[in-house]
DNA sequence: TAGGCCATCTGGTCCT
DNA sequence: AGGACCAGATGGCCTA
């Protein structure tokens, strides 16, 4: 499980069950390339033959996307085009109408779709994991989980933060335990104090925290 | 070959 | 009426 080494925190990758680490290596693994597959039509990405062949061998009612100005690769479909029929909506409406107001529905579709992909991609961009060319994107479900749990890892750090400079400023005493550590994603530790020791360690530090604060670059310098 | 992931089409529903 | 959103269905690609 190499490819989980850039995350470097059993928290982080806490994904919901079915979605952890398992199902994470597979989506990890499998290349960053993505294959022919993932790459749309139009969008400067090659688009698998296979697609082409079956929109061919289908009903030849799904070859494009005349608006769109691209001729739209076509997997699946529901029965009912793979059959030739347009079943239901644009009741009313003569079939060379319903065909182009469902070419124009399936245009939108796809380009709302699209649009959900970019953003995951703009997602899978600030999540801390192997960006690598040999490392496969991340599926749709492990972005979500990760940035789920990166969040709430933030969120966690940030408390800590937070706890520690009121107690530096106030001197108040804080009972609850902190987070062992800060630097969950294997990434360069960020101290607060500019890579410097927190004044007073170290007994500011354990009295703080009942041990050596993760947010204090003398105590985790110390062996 | 099975299972996972994905793109696409489609019809239904809700909103403007 | 038209568009956005959603979920189901379908089939292709890839990996174990």
């Amino acid at each position: 499980m190499a490819e989980l080494k850039s995350l470097g925190s059993e928290a982080y990758l806490a994904l919901a069950p079915g979605y952890g680490p398992s199902a994470f290596a597979y989506g990890a693994v499998r290349g960053a390339a993505e294959g022919p597959r993932g790459a749309y039509p139009g969008r400067g990405a090659d688009f698998h033959a296979g697609a082409l062949g079956k929109s061919a061998e289908s009903s030849g009612e799904q070859s494009g996307d005349e608006e769109d100005g691209f001729e739209a690769g076509v997997k699946g479909g529901s029965g009912f085009e793979r059959e030739g029929k347009l079943k239901g909506g644009a009741l009313g409406k003569k079939p060379k109408e319903q065909r182009s107001l469902r070419l124009s529905i399936n245009a939108r579709e796809r380009r709302r779709m699209h649009d959900l992909n970019d953003a995951l991609d703009g997602l899978r961009s600030v999540i801390p994991y192997a960006h690598s060319p040999s490392v496969r994107k991340l599926s749709k479900i492990a972005t979500l989980l990760l940035a789920k749990n990166y969040i709430l890892m933030q969120a966690q750090a940030l408390e800590e933060m937070r706890r520690l400079v009121a107690y530096l400023n106030q001197g108040q005493a804080l009972s609850a335990p902190l987070p062992a550590t800060l630097n969950p994603f294997g990434q360069s530790p960020v101290y607060p104090f500019g890579g410097a020791a927190v004044p007073g360690c170290p007994e500011k530090c354990t009295a703080f925290t009942g041990a050596a604060s993760a947010l204090c670059k003398h105590c985790n310098d110390k062996p």
